[in-house]
DNA sequence: CGTTGGATGGAATAAAAATTCCAAAAAAAA
DNA sequence: TTTTTTTTGGAATTTTTATTCCATCCAACG
């Protein structure tokens, strides 16, 4: 006999009480039960014009288990689920520029300042894409995959970027070093022949990147500058240097481009290896 | 014999071509068939989400007038014509994960890995634009700006994003504490009332970071989450989820999505603070 | 007034989709 | 370890949906 208080029957009516249902059972779903629920929350807006099938395959869990999954969330079916959301379907927000402005016609608001940061970004992906110089990046994907040891410094606002590098290299098994100015430590007794550095470093330079990449060229290791500019200072001391033109947003910068290019130095030195 | 000039059969490919292709040959309709075309004309936005016999009934024909009618446009029939309906909603659909994984495969040219990770970045902003909740993004603002101190915590992939959130709330003069899980010092004490938590956190949820949550949400200070997915366990212990869809394979992650929510929401609380 | 050709409605059929069920596998408990 | 319970995948089944076909209807024309 079922423990009515164990499996309440009582489908979301609305897609609010769904998301909030969804967000409830979640974490207490094993596997595959909730593969189903982040493929559904990640893709709501795809349940209305798919099939079990299409849904499940995206999800990589057999059919079967969607629909169980549709029947714990309180429905009878799939297709009850589905009826939730044709019901409330409307051809949404056509395209992202009429979301955009959208979301920017009460100036002020947080949304308003979200949607000029996503606009920075994408012009900023979009000015990389033009402008990225695919030799100096062949040239320090070679350097650093043929260092020992790969020495990572990036401070202030760069320092995110010089975090996120570290992780991915250690990912990928590249030994590495992200020098983080803690301490202030003299880092120039960590250099050792057959090293190479990495310095990321956007204007205003700070000078403990500069120096360096200044003492790495002294000992002649190979470095490679992520910067802003052709014209940075880094690039006097850099064996290869990568400009990324970044879109500034008031007196903040976004970093999406700087990261993509990073993501594809990382990536790209880390299968070099191996 | 057909006369091939008299019912040439090609399916429009695309909105345009559809209406157009509608505008044309509604005038030369014999009864049934033009009510078909009028209504279709009215409802177009409901062909994708909508059965035969639905569009049949409202447009008060029976379903075989409706299946003719989709012929005469040049479609093989009315699946053929709902399918354009179905992709012209959300295009882009071929998901990353898979386009990703080939690249890992593959091991293409340093180029064409950072043209991959520029076109990740740029379709995870572009779905943070049609997904973000405005709601949840100004209920944050107001938890966070009404905070003594922000803790923000966010580790492994996430600790980028939480160092660069560090450094703009600073620069906006917020008093902020970063809990970087150095030296495994119990964070407990730090929390103190009238504080606020930040949690950043994705999946594999670093379980730090759901403590710190879940400690916070204990003594009845806000929590406010950033995180991949509203089914995310972090967000039973937030008062605010924002979740932000990113492009995800294995270790790499476009952080432009999180990044660009992060930067709105520090902007926000800094100006919401004076 | 009968013939002709397209238009129509509905029943029959085919295809696709949803849903259930059960044996096997995995996980948890003893 | 062995037993018990839960979870899983896939094949079988049912239901729904799309599509075709044909007898009938209607209007124009001879």
């Amino acid at each position: 006999m079922d423990d009515p208080t164990h499996s309440p029957p009582l489908p979301p009516g609305n897609l609010d009480d769904f998301n909030l249902r969804l967000a409830e059972i979640a974490p207490t779903l094993p596997r595959r039960l909730r593969q189903c629920a982040e493929y559904i929350a990640a893709n709501t807006d795809r349940i209305a014009v798919s099939t079990v099938a299409e849904l499940a395959s995206g999800a990589d869990v057999p059919p079967s288990a969607l629909m169980r999954f549709c029947q714990l969330l309180g429905f009878a079916g799939f297709s009850d689920m589905q009826r939730l959301f044709r019901e409330a379907y409307s051809p949404g927000w056509p395209d992202y520029a009429t979301r955009l402005a959208n979301l920017k016609c009460n100036a002020g608001s947080p949304a308003a300042l979200l949607a000029e940061f996503i606009e920075a970004g994408r012009a900023s992906l979009e000015s990389l894409a033009k402008t990225a110089d695919d030799a100096a990046l062949t040239r320090a994907v070679t350097l650093l995959s043929q260092a020992d040891t790969v020495h990572i410094i990036g401070l202030r606002r760069s320092f995110a970027v010089a975090c996120y590098l570290a992780y991915v290299f250690e990912k990928m098994s590249v030994p590495v070093i992200l020098h983080d100015g803690a301490g202030k430590l003299d880092h120039r007794f960590a250099l050792r022949p057959g090293d190479a550095v990495l310095v990321i470093t956007v204007a205003p330079y700070s000078p403990e990147a500069l120096c360096l990449a200044a003492d790495a060229r002294a000992l002649d290791l190979p470095v490679v500058a992520l910067t802003d500019h052709i014209t940075s200072p880094v690039a006097r001391h850099a064996n290869a240097v990568l400009a990324v033109p970044e879109v500034d947003f008031g007196a903040f910068r976004s970093l999406s481009a700087t990261l993509s290019m990073a993501m594809a130095l990382a990536v790209a030195v880390g299968s070099a290896r191996g």
